[in-house]
DNA sequence: TTTCTTGGGCGAGAAAAACTGAGCCTAGAA
DNA sequence: TTCTAGGCTCAGTTTTTCTCGCCCAAGAAA
């Protein structure tokens, strides 16, 4: 009889976590991302993977992966199967009370939003360890260890989301500005500024306004909304803003709305919770400062 | 507002597997042994684990450890989610012809009854890797990597199991005792020989026979059947046995059955399928060799 | 009682895994 | 044409994981 020394081992399970998120994304930077390594560590686990397979899991095009038909085909129980971790996790996460809350949002929501507020419940809360992280994409809360997530989106399940504010969007300036504009049409003499999160936020509101734009070189991009902020302050041009953003700003009177017109973008933002995060007193008492501030 | 720098981690996953073994079996030991390493690396797990919720998830009691009740309440949790895992990996495995096939059984099955059948399957498919892993239990196949499992079982649901003979058992001995042996009773005057796996079998066919046990001196046990088979094929006493187990060694004699009474324990040798594998073609043919050979 | 056995803890060192960083490559965009 | 984005490999390092040896306590056996 052969002789079989050990039980045979399975693949090891980070690499299933890596293939899991770098199928999903279809890229080895966003997964590494996700993971927070380098696109290096993703690749060697997926070669590891591949070699215990033996048979090919994407196909490498020079500038980017493309999963094969079967690692396709694979995807979806390795996300069950990840979220069911993901769950058993919060789960094991929770048998203990919150001292460290982790919120997930964008730069500019964290910055222009949520700073202050979290201010509020520092103060409120003094034993509470309170960790923001900026992310481009809300994460799914089912995997990744966050608590609650902040973001402008479709407003989705209602038991794990909570709308805080309909997402509206206006064009913001300095007072200087707002003093030679009367009309849409009179936008056009100024630089249009944006953040690349919302390239498409001039096209809406003009399209409202009935305004034509010219695919003009008077447009500024930045990558930060708080920047293009700044820069509308300092009058470098007009900012199409979110509400949420720059309701501050408004306050003080840093910028000011030269035109009443809004545009309602159909989104909201949203204070996601993860699972279990309702039940928990810490971190409903937290949801329940940000959703009373608004 | 405060910088959190990298994306909240979650536990090692490891740790989480080697817990969710540990918890299941309530037991360090079975559960290094089912993941094939050491205690101390269970115990570590569990430690890391511990640390990373900051509350105990077991109480040690000198000789052995139990679930705290937040640990038993999590259990469930962890066990689908591994077995999801488990599920996804089959999956990923039989994205190929399988090449190598992994078998688990009872030492002393392997050894008396699947030995000369692997025989016959390895000439038959001589590309085919076939490993046989002896184990003490059945493993949960949706979980470890064997694509086929052989034990003596309460038999289970159809689709993933294939019974392949009752369970039977009944004495034997070597011809020479067999003279002396003419009713039950006859068989007190030798030493009873039994298999630690199945300690119980000589007080079933007892009852049955009607035959009173003395709880005597004269049982020698044995960790192996095979062992114990050696020994009553040597005279050395009388041998509950297994008819799957003694078959080879009555047909060429060398243990007789000195009463015809035999008794039907409820149970049966059977074949279990890990998932996909009745759809793998490799392994259906092996298992249909098997099946036919009884 | 004493002794043995069993299951587990702990620490040091070894082994294995995972990760990073630098340099290279290609396709498509500017 | 050049630049950029996304990926690959390889070497070297860091981190994790595992083993090994020794200790301990409780219960079973003697």
């Amino acid at each position: 009889m052969a002789v079989s020394p050990r039980r045979p081992k399975g693949p090891p399970l980070n690499a299933l976590r890596a293939f899991e998120a770098a199928a999903r994304h279809e890229s080895f930077v966003l997964a590494a991302n996700e993971l927070g390594v380098t696109t290096g560590a993703i690749s060697q686990h997926i070669k590891a993977l591949e070699a215990w397979v033996g048979s090919a899991l994407f196909v490498r095009r020079s500038n980017q992966v493309r999963l094969t038909d079967v690692g396709r085909s694979l995807l979806p129980e390795f996300v069950s199967a990840f979220d069911a971790i993901g769950r058993a996790v919060h789960a094991l996460r929770s048998i203990k009370p919150a001292t460290e809350i982790h919120i997930a949002t964008l730069p500019s929501i964290g910055q222009l939003w949520l700073s202050e507020r979290l201010a509020v419940i520092r103060r409120k809360f003094p034993d509470l360890q309170l960790s923001v992280t900026a992310v481009e994409a809300p994460p799914n809360l089912e995997r990744e260890m966050f608590d609650l997530s902040l973001f402008i989106k479709e407003p989705g399940a209602a038991e794990t989301e909570t709308v805080l504010a309909r997402d509206v969007i206006f064009p913001v300036c300095s007072k200087d500005l707002a003093r030679r504009i009367r009309e849409p049409r009179d936008l056009l003499q100024f630089a249009r500024l944006l953040d690349l999160t919302w390239e498409g936020d001039w096209k809406h509101w003009a399209d409202r306004a009935g305004l034509e734009l010219p695919n003009a070189r008077q447009v500024a991009r930045y990558s930060l909304f708080s920047l293009a902020l700044e820069e509308a302050k300092a009058g470098a041009g007009v900012l199409m803003a979110h509400a949420a953003l720059v309701e501050r700003a408004l306050e003080r009177g840093e910028v000011v709305r030269p035109l009443d017109l809004q545009h309602s973008t159909g989104k909201a933002l949203t204070l996601a919770f993860s699972p279990n995060a309702r039940d928990r007193k810490e971190i409903a008492a937290v949801a329940a400062v940000l959703t009373e501030s608004v």
